[in-house]
RNA sequence: GGAUUCGUGGUCUAGUGGUAUGACGUCGCAUUCACACUGCGGAGGUCAGGAGUUCGAAUCUCCUCGGAUCCA
């Protein structure tokens, strides 16, 4: 113990700078040759913006928490920090920042931006992890971006293209026809445009249409379920006017009855909605459209036309014929290519495809522990509505290469040795000539792969999978991620770890919430409810934030970010800054504490059952992953039954020189060499800062789990009772006007059913003279309520349960306080179960100058001095 | 349109069948003793609404309304 006191207040921001210098990396880092049984977590790698925002701190202190309590209860833990470097974003912001397009640079070159910024990116989300205390492994760092990293993603597509698991076909893409790419959902911006909505006779069947072009591509008409204008029409054929080819009505409810004549034409494909109905309702496929926007042999008279010319012609055609019927101008929004605003049109093209086995899946995710355990219905759920399979391949740049080429004579695929990956196809020419004819020109495939075929290895990577066999590490303990990518991070981890080892990633998935703003609503820029890491550790410190995101909800719900508990977090520390001052005051008065010392006096006693009692929730609860749970014991603890209640019962004792301050000191050390090490998983610098003062310099880390362990009942019972008879003298003198350190007098407990000796704790806390006795007192005793104990009423008797209650309030006083064998209900004898009720009392007293009170059944008379 | 989830005092929140938890706020009182980022006491709730199951429902079932998230 050191000797010098502590300073009066807490300062955060020094101290958690001071032992973040002090800590080392290798404090955490996880030991290869460890015999203690192992702990890895399959960390989120985060998307490299720069920037941590406050989910990530939410999720990043669940990952602390546990890794800190790991270490401490003797695993070997990996608590490793990946970043997914792969996507879009970056990619738009080296256009951005360098003013250029990706095709205006070589592959190879645009590649390298993005590598340039991803690296100051995560450099700087780097530090913002080191300054908030994660006790992350760093040895274990990985970046998905690097050969050594994407050399597994090729590796693991090899393995699944050779298993039959991967394969290519055609499926609907964003594309932009002047720039001739395929393009993401992301890189598509709207604007507000004017078109015409055009009214045409469809074999009879009125049809309104925005794109008469795609006529030749039309393969279905449908109508809403409920709409009686045409619902006998529903399985019958129509003929397609100007090109003549058949197609059936089908219902579907996503038809809006509204909108034009209430019937729709299903092209492939004019919008997002036709692909849902094509895919929904299995139909054919007709292109009427190349990938430069001209139309396609189908569409006959009108083929090599733009699509603009192309609609003009069939509308002139149209109204020829006699069939279109009318036109109305009508907003429209238009979706276009970021760039060159081109309006995007939806094309068929050629695309890579992990096979889904959603039962495989689903089997085993259920042999997956989830927590909260309702969080695995979001995956079976997904899964049993899956209808396609996973598109893997992306027409960008900066991502990991689909490793495979084609023979230019045969079409052969041809694939890379594994020994020579990574490979990038558009660079790089395969080893060997073409082994079905014997080619030796080849080209590379362009596409790149999904960002998830990256990501959902993430659990082979840190498992130490190299492709040769089990991998030494496998299976993760626990995958601690979002419920917003259970569909996707979850969900294709899963489908690959089964694909590739056939086995499950993980023994346990632990979900978090969602951080919402203070107005309850997901956190964005154009709301203004964005709130920073930093905008909190600031002004409060990084502790107050980890207690926030501990405490703020339980495990799973989403979370409101809320001054107030960031508030409350700072005030507890202060509180218990003060609980630690006073203490370690009252301990360093007789310095050294002699070992041998136990709990003597009956609140010491009860003092560390409680103690006892909360390790045991908090221990509980680490393990159930209830950090909100734990926290709030803890608090609990440390301010109503520490502070408020036990250092005032022994305040008295401490500033004496009697032989019970030894007692009294020897809790107060148990106690807050408990209470730091629970502490150190969720404020680890605070609960450091403590330690070091109460050990004399030592490191919390260092310390194992506390295994403090002490049962006893009676002084529980008994101290209990005494907590209550301190309150209702408290409201006594509240009501009395007195103040609450005031004399009180005479003050007498009367306990008949035992004998309590409270050291004198009593009497010095409240300011009274106390005298316990252990007898019935002196007073008229009458019988007041009865208190049913309705788990045994109703489960007993069921239906009678009521009555029972009724007739049992109506007996004679003597039957309520000695239950007899039965009692009548309706005529009828019903035996009364034992333990159905207990009996208050209520003491009168006539003619005597003192106060009556009651503390249940206890009676305390008090004699004002 | 589908899935999941939530709706608890003014605000936020715990609570998987037995008289509703805590925080912040609010009102009153006290105190300079480790702590005013304090202590004590109080007020404030038809647990969204309706129906059902049950002796008993915030809790289970169904419906309605409202919010959020994910997906289309």
């Amino acid at each position: 113990m050191l000797t010098e006191e502590l300073p009066k207040t807490y300062d955060f921001a020094s101290v958690e700078k001071r032992w973040l210098d002090q800590w080392n990396d290798s404090d955490f880092y996880f030991d290869k040759n460890s015999k203690k049984p192992q702990y890895v977590i399959d960390t989120p790698p985060p998307y490299p913006t720069g920037k941590l925002h406050i989910g990530h701190a939410l999720n990043w202190v669940y990952m602390d928490i546990i890794a800190r309590y790991k270490r401490m209860t003797g695993y070997n833990v990996m608590f490793p920090q990946g970043w997914d470097c792969h996507g879009l974003p970056t990619e738009v912001k080296v256009e951005e920042t360098h003013h250029i397009t990706k095709n205006d640079v070589s592959r190879e070159e645009f590649r390298k931006m993005c590598r340039d910024l991803t690296i100051e990116n995560i450099g700087r989300m780097r530090q913002s992890l080191r300054t908030m205390g994660f006790s992350i492994d760093w040895s274990n760092e990985y970046i998905t971006m690097q050969p050594y990293y994407y050399a597994k993603t090729q590796l693991s597509f090899l393995r699944m293209l050779k298993a039959g698991y991967i394969y290519q076909d055609e499926h609907p893409v964003n594309y932009c026809t002047r720039c001739e790419t395929a393009i993401a959902f992301a890189e598509v911006s709207y604007y507000e445009g004017e078109t015409l909505l055009n009214y045409f006779d469809f074999d009879g069947l009125e049809i309104a249409t925005t794109r008469p072009e795609l006529l030749a591509a039309c393969v279905g008409v449908a109508v809403h379920p409920d709409d009686k204008r045409y619902t006998s029409l529903v399985g019958k054929k129509l003929r397609v006017p100007i090109f003549g080819h058949e197609v059936t009505i089908i219902s579907d409810d996503a038809v809006d009855m509204t909108f034009g004549s209430g019937a729709v034409m299903i092209c492939t494909f004019g919008d997002k909605t036709d692909v849902f109905w094509w895919k929904k309702h299995h139909l054919a496929l007709r292109k009427a459209l190349t990938t430069k926007g001209t139309m396609t042999a189908i569409c006959g008279k009108y083929e090599g036309m733009t699509s603009k010319d192309c609609r003009e012609a069939i509308l002139a055609d149209m109204k020829e014929l006699g069939i279109l019927k009318g036109q109305k101008k009508i907003e429209q929004r238009v979706g276009g290519c970021w760039r060159c605003k081109t309006p995007i049109e939806i094309l068929s093209e050629k695309q890579w495809f992990v096979k889904v086995n959603g039962d495989e899946v689903v089997k085993a995710a259920r042999e997956i522990k989830w927590y909260p355990e309702h969080m695995l219905q979001r995956l079976e759920n997904w899964a049993g509505q899956m209808e396609w399979d996973w598109c893997i391949s992306r027409q960008r740049v900066f991502a990991t290469p689909i490793p495979v080429w084609f023979c230019d004579k045969c079409g052969e695929l041809i694939l890379p040795d594994e020994a020579d990956l990574p490979v990038d196809p558009t660079m790089e020419k395969p080893k060997h000539a073409c082994p079905k004819c014997g080619g030796t020109e080849f080209t590379g495939e362009k596409d790149v792969l999904d960002t998830w075929m990256d990501s959902s290895i993430t659990d082979l990577h840190v498992t130490g999978w190299d492709g040769n066999g089990m991998p030494p590490y496998f299976p993760a303990q626990i995958r601690p991620q979002g419920h917003d990518i259970i569909r996707t991070w979850a969900f294709y981890t899963i489908l690959r770890s089964m694909a590739l080892l056939g086995e499950k990633p993980w023994d346990g998935i632990l979900i978090n919430g969602m951080v919402l703003g203070e107005d309850g609503f997901k956190m964005s820029k154009s709301r203004g409810n964005v709130i920073g890491p930093e905008d909190v550790m600031g002004p409060y410190g990084v502790d107050a934030l980890r207690q926030w995101a501990a405490a703020g909800s339980s495990t799973g719900q989403d979370i409101l970010f809320n001054w107030n508990d960031v508030i409350a977090a700072s005030r507890f520390q202060t509180k218990m800054w003060n609980i630690m001052r006073f203490s370690l005051m009252q301990i360093q008065k007789e310095s050294p504490v002699p070992e041998t010392d136990g709990p003597s006096a009956l609140m010491d006693r009860w003092m560390l059952a409680n103690l006892s009692k909360t390790i045991t929730e908090v221990t509980g609860s680490m393990e159930a992953y209830l950090f909100d749970k734990g926290l709030k014991a803890i608090r609990d603890f440390a301010w109503n039954v520490m502070a408020d209640e036990y250092l005032e019962f022994v305040k008295g004792r401490l500033y004496s020189e009697d032989s019970s301050r030894a007692g009294a000191i020897y809790t107060l050390k148990t106690t807050l060499d408990s209470l730091c090490t629970m502490l150190s998983p969720y404020i680890p610098f605070f609960a450091q800062e403590c330690y070091y003062h109460l050990s004399g310099g030592e490191r919390i880390i260092d310390h194992p789990w506390t295994t403090f362990s002490y049962t006893d009942e009676d002084a529980l019972r008994d101290g209990d009772l005494i907590i209550r008879i301190v309150g209702v003298l408290r409201k006594y003198k509240h009501d009395a006007g007195l103040a609450l350190n005031a004399p009180l007098g005479d003050v007498t407990v009367y306990t008949p059913s035992r004998e309590i000796d409270d050291s004198g704790d009593l009497g010095r806390t409240m300011n009274a003279e106390v005298t316990w006795k252990a007898e019935e007192p002196a007073l008229d005793k009458t019988v007041g309520e009865v208190a049913f104990n309705k788990g045994v009423v109703g489960k007993t008797l069921r239906g009678k349960a009521g009555a029972f209650m009724e007739a049992v309030k109506a007996l004679p006083d003597e039957d309520k306080i000695t239950p007899p064998v039965s009692v009548v209900i309706d005529g009828e004898e019903v035996p009364v179960p034992e333990n159905a009720w207990t009996t208050s009392y209520v003491y009168s007293v006539s003619g005597e100058a003192v106060d009556v009170i009651m503390a249940d059944d206890v009676m305390i008379t008090v004699k004002r001095s």
